[in-house]
DNA sequence: CTCAAAATGTAGCATTAGCTACACTTTACT
DNA sequence: AGTAAAGTGTAGCTAATGCTACATTTTGAG
C-alpha cells in the first residue's frame, strides 16, 4: 500500500502541515530573493544567497537541492541557480505579497526601515483575506 | 577559557540569533498558553498544552524542560507545570501584543475567524514601532 | 485497597537549518 | 599555461521540533 509508506508525498503524515509551514517560508524566501538577483545582475549563484541571507553557503547549497527536489529551481555543479516556471510564479507571488505588506506597514506609519524588516516576517503569515484587506487600506 | 565552550549561554555562538528567533517564538506560545490555561482551569498540565497546540506529549515535554532551564516556567516530575515570575511577565507580554495585533485585523475589516489565526503567526514579528502604530489605529 | 486508565517520562529516530573544516572546480590574473 | 583566489561540494556536528514505542507514576472507579 503506497498510503502511509511513501516518502515523498505523504498526506497522513503527521509532520506534514507543520514541515509544510516552514518549508514553505523558507522556499519562498529563496526564490523570491533569486528573482531579485536575477534580475538586478543576470545570473543568481550560491554567494549571492548566502550574502544576503547571511547564512553560510553550506545552508544554502543544501536548501537549493532541496528546492530543486521541489521543482522550483534548476542547477548543476558549479554552476548559476535557474528559476523554473514554478519557481518563477512563486517569485512573483511572494514578491506580491511582500510589497502589499510593506506598503501596507508604510501607510499605517511606520518607518520604511523598520517596515521592511517586519514585512519580511510578516509576510508568510498573511491570509489571502486579510491580504485583500491590506491592499484595499493602502489604496483607499 | 570558558569563553567559546559554554554550553548556556555563549554570546559568540554563530547559532545565537537564528535559535533565539525560533527560541522566543515558541517560549511566547508556550507562556501564553499556559497562562490562559491557567487562569481558566487553575493548572497547567503537560496534557492540556499537548491538546493546546495539536502535538505529542513528548514535544511538549522536551520543550517545557527547555522553558525551565531557561527560568520561565517551573516543574517537578508528574506535576503540574507552572509560570515563574518571568514567564508570567512574558506571558501578559504576549499576550498584550496578540491582542493588539487582533484587535487591529478586525479594525481593519478581517474577519474574526481569519483574524485569530493570523494574528497567531503575524504576532511575533511585528516590532515595537509597528506595534504602536497598531494600537493608534485602533483606538482612532 | 486494588488495578486499569490516564498522564508523564525516556529512548531513539527523522527533518530542517545553522556551523566549521576540508576537498574540489572555476575563474581570473600574470 | 600555471597558479592563487573565489566559489562549491561534502562530511559531520549541534539544536529545535516532530514522532512512535515502551516504561513509569498518578488517579480514579469499584
Amino acid at each position: 500500500m503506497a498510503t502511509s509508506t511513501s516518502k515523498t508525498l505523504d498526506r497522513s503524515d503527521p509532520h506534514r502541515r507543520t514541515r509544510r509551514d516552514h518549508s514553505t517560508e523558507t522556499a519562498e524566501d529563496y526564490v523570491e530573493a533569486m528573482a531579485e538577483i536575477i534580475e538586478r545582475s543576470g545570473t543568481c549563484r550560491v554567494v549571492d544567497l548566502t550574502k544576503h541571507f547571511g547564512v553560510s553557503h553550506v545552508t544554502v547549497t543544501r536548501i537549493v537541492a532541496r528546492l530543486q527536489d521541489e521543482g522550483l529551481v534548476v542547477t548543476e555543479k558549479y554552476r548559476p541557480i535557474e528559476l523554473t516556471t514554478q519557481g518563477r510564479r512563486l517569485a512573483q507571488r511572494s514578491r506580491q505579497r511582500h510589497e502589499i505588506v510593506y506598503e501596507f506597514l508604510l501607510a499605517v506609519g511606520v518607518d520604511p526601515k523598520v517596515a521592511a524588516i517586519d514585512a519580511e516576517g510578516i509576510e508568510h503569515h498573511v491570509s489571502p483575506q486579510t491580504l485583500s484587506k491590506f491592499k484595499a487600506f493602502v489604496q483607499r
